[in-house]
DNA sequence: ACACTGAAGTTACCGCCGGTAACACTGGTT
DNA sequence: AACCAGTGTTACCGGCGGTAACTTCAGTGT
């Protein structure tokens, strides 16, 4: 008899697993079979669709924003720091396209507006990112404004390669890394 | 008795009645109760709701892409030319911002891997802006790859920021055109 | 004048979706 | 023995996208 705690991540497992399989748009009748039990289940524990999808969005933000972070602190200059962030998100769509279409589609469309869920990856991604612009020493001090402005284009900017890049496979990875790299790079280098 | 285009175009008035009403969720039964008609004669004219909303999407794509190519075509410098094209794009949003709602998310969703339809406007002026870039005099010969990449870059940058902009409507959009601007043009001034 | 054709438009339906109410089963508590 | 409380089920609801089959009616050939 496993635990609630258990059974709840056993769910996310199984939601997990269909929507590699069968892309973002799983039913939560599939979903249920792909758990052994019946859709009831499922709306118990996670209230309702936006529910169990914002469950499922926040493991995988979660673990991207994980990668980014580690990536933004590399040592180094401005440019080692730029270059190890902009690989780790290619990288992650590399490994798992599914999960990023799931991510940048789905988790964006469920109407955030009523509850203050997730709002999308790529927008907490710019929060955090205009943060750290703010701080950046090689920046010196940045107008909150003009952070916030920045950091949602630059989210905005990688996240729209990256789109252009799952369906263009066969541009390698390190092409797009270095042209990206060096865009933002002239981008940060202001006169 | 209006002829067939006619009808076509009447339908499509009505369908966009209806989306800048109700948002971009809009039902086949309630467009078709818009229009005065039922549902079948939708489907005869358009086949599925894809097709509608392709329809739907294409008029205001090309609208927006005709904004924005104007723009593009502004006299004077680099930088007139960048200011203008942003100020047009942020303005779209402005003036109807149900539109761009529109456009950005639904149009994008439904599925153009099995036709090659839409394909999301953010791509379109992603691939006509890599046409652009590579011929603009201001840059010299880009190299068709980096101008890909940029173009893409650049066309996420502003949808992204134009999207954080919908959600604080109090941010002035001179503001924005400002910092969006000054961070394209130190992009393109590389050493 | 009249039957015929074909388009326009309708009603009524299908299967699937998200979501829920109401009912069984089972273990432990008193 | 009686009683929960949790876990699971079946069976349903309204609404969606989509379609089959029927009616209605203007125009046409003879």
């Amino acid at each position: 008899m496993p635990t609630a705690v258990e059974r709840r991540a056993s769910l996310l497992a199984a939601a997990d697993r269909v929507v590699q399989r069968d892309g973002p748009d799983a039913s939560m009748n599939v979903i249920a079979a792909e758990a052994g039990i019946t859709k009831p289940i499922l709306y118990r524990h996670f209230g309702d669709k936006g529910g169990l999808y914002s469950a499922l969005a926040a493991r995988h933000i979660e673990d991207l924003l994980g990668r980014l972070r580690a990536a933004l602190l590399t040592r180094g200059g401005l440019e080692a720091r730029t270059r190890a962030t902009v690989d780790a998100y290619l990288t992650s769509i590399e490994e798992r396209p599914q999960v990023y279409r799931f991510l940048v589609r789905r988790a964006a469309v469920e109407e955030p507006g009523v509850r203050g869920e997730v709002e999308g990856f790529v927008r907490r991604f710019g929060d955090e990112l205009a943060n750290g612009i703010r701080h950046e020493p090689a920046l010196g001090d940045v107008d909150p404004m003009r952070a916030l402005v920045w950091a949602h284009g630059i989210a905005g900017m990688v996240q729209a390669v990256g789109d252009w890049w799952l369906d263009h496979p066969d541009v390698p990875r390190q092409v797009v890394v270095n042209e990206l790299t060096e865009l933002l790079l002239a981008g940060f280098s202001r006169p």
